[in-house]
DNA sequence: GTTGAATGACTATTTTAGCAGTCATAATGG
DNA sequence: CCATTATGACTGCTAAAATAGTCATTCAAC
């Protein structure tokens, strides 16, 4: 028996979502799984659990394959990802580099 | 040594840029990597991994982290998720089933 | 200034993702 | 109709992701 994570409704259906738009971007190119998955240089196995949303393939290799037949996340930005990177950036920069917690403990001792 | 995979600009700078959108939605919230990672149910040496932008992380996690600190991917679009993966499937199904490849055979044996 | 917590970085261990390979099925193109 | 091959669903193996834990540093709160 695994340990079998728990995930919340959004990002199961975040994921699903991916997939489900990598399957219809590669169909759309007429690409065929064992095409996409060799010009990702990833296996078809591998193919399959993404386009399946499934939680467990590492990020790295679902953006690539997005990435091939053309999704782009962040699109609602006009800016480039760098400069959106750089913003980001900035507003971390303006906040705490530390945060310190209320150290919630309900000290109810009496 | 390790095998050490290769990434598209974009997909590297995608992940970044997540990663840094959660530092900071973090940030924003006063909360520790101790507290989000426990939030999270996972260890704060991932959640590193995650802000760091790291491509080799289990993108059910990034996308648990993401959620948990209020990112919405997807959110150009009005419909909830469980809408447009419907959408999207519809879209999938007017496809073919199967993709027949041109059998790119490059064929210059001479 | 003191101090305790947050962060960055590292280790050893356990768990698991990715891979190559196989097989059955069936949609597609001829 | 027929042959091809795309797809779905497995397997065992290996590489690597996740974990718990440690330690040094340093920021923030008092």
């Amino acid at each position: 028996m695994t340990k079998q994570r728990t995930y919340s409704k959004y990002a199961l259906e975040a994921i699903a979502l991916l997939g489900e738009q990598i399957k219809l971007g590669r169909k759309q190119r007429k690409w065929s799984e064992k095409n996409l998955s060799e010009r990702a240089g990833i296996s078809r196995a591998t193919l399959q659990k993404i386009e399946n949303g499934e939680m467990n393939c590492v990020i790295g290799l679902v953006f690539e394959v997005a990435t091939l037949v053309g999704i782009n996340l962040f699109e609602h930005n006009n800016f480039p990802l760098s400069r959106q990177i750089e913003q980001t950036k900035d507003k971390v920069a303006l906040l705490p580099k530390r945060i310190k917690s209320k150290t919630k403990v309900v000290h109810d001792d009496f």
